[in-house]
DNA sequence: CACCAGGCAAGTA
DNA sequence: TACTTGCATGGT
């Protein structure tokens, strides 16, 4: 089967069979962009309980937790894990923000995708899926996120080898799927949900996947 | 008990 | 470039 045609499958038939999921979890991007870094290898519950902490210290505001000294943090973001180098993460963003942007992050919307993309991945703790997450989660730009998930739901699916690397996983799909925010949004969305559903490491047969049909064809 | 979760950076060869 | 390791909590 033709793969471009196989990606718009495996979306149609997650959509069937989990419905839309109103990505991403926020009231701001400001929170998105601190999930983005917090989720970091990192399950969702976790994150969710963290950023509670922050949200009842009122650090969910860019002036605040720049402010903010790294020990508060590191007990407030505890739940997440990796709290010290998240910590030290979070206040980099920080500064990165501070120094480019007036610590506003309506400002990020001037910048081309494609600048701030670089300038983000500039930024130590920012790797390609954090700031892929922020480009399309908080910022609405036309950027597919690759996440574990979405190599092994690939690979298991025969789209792609699931040792290729980050950009060539994205590459591949943004040159077949038209580059929409929404799409990608809920595409990745959904890998997400089916992935844990269907898609754990530890069962590699994902023999109770409901979409076996669509991995040999 | 072992294993995993919406990664990333730094060190080594 | 290609491997390896540290980072840490909480759920299954």
């Amino acid at each position: 089967m033709d793969k471009k045609l196989k990606l718009l499958k495996l979306y149609n038939e997650l959509m069937d069979r989990l419905g839309p999921s109103n990505w991403w979890p926020g009231d701001s991007a400001f929170e998105v962009a601190v999930g983005a870094i917090l989720t970091q290898n990192t399950n969702w519950g976790n994150v969710e309980k963290a950023i509670l902490n922050l949200k009842e210290n009122g650090l969910l505001e860019p002036e605040k937790m720049f402010q903010e000294e790294k020990d508060r943090l590191c007990e407030l973001i505890r739940p997440a894990g990796y709290f010290r180098v998240k910590a030290d993460r979070l206040k980099n963003f920080l500064v990165f923000l501070h120094l480019n942007f007036d610590l506003k992050m309506e400002k990020l919307r001037n910048e081309s995708t494609t600048k701030l993309r670089h300038a983000l991945l500039k930024v130590k703790g920012i790797g390609p899926e954090t700031a892929d997450s922020i480009l399309l989660y908080a910022l609405e730009r036309p950027v597919f996120v690759i996440d574990a998930y979405t190599k092994r739901i690939f690979s298991r699916h025969g789209i792609m080898e699931q040792e290729r690397d980050y950009s060539e996983f994205q590459d591949f799909v943004m040159d077949r799927l038209p580059r929409d925010p929404e799409l990608y949004n809920e595409y990745h969305a959904l890998i997400v949900r089916a992935g844990k559903n269907w898609c754990r490491k530890s069962k590699p047969l994902c023999s109770k996947c409901p979409l076996e049909h669509l991995q040999k064809a």
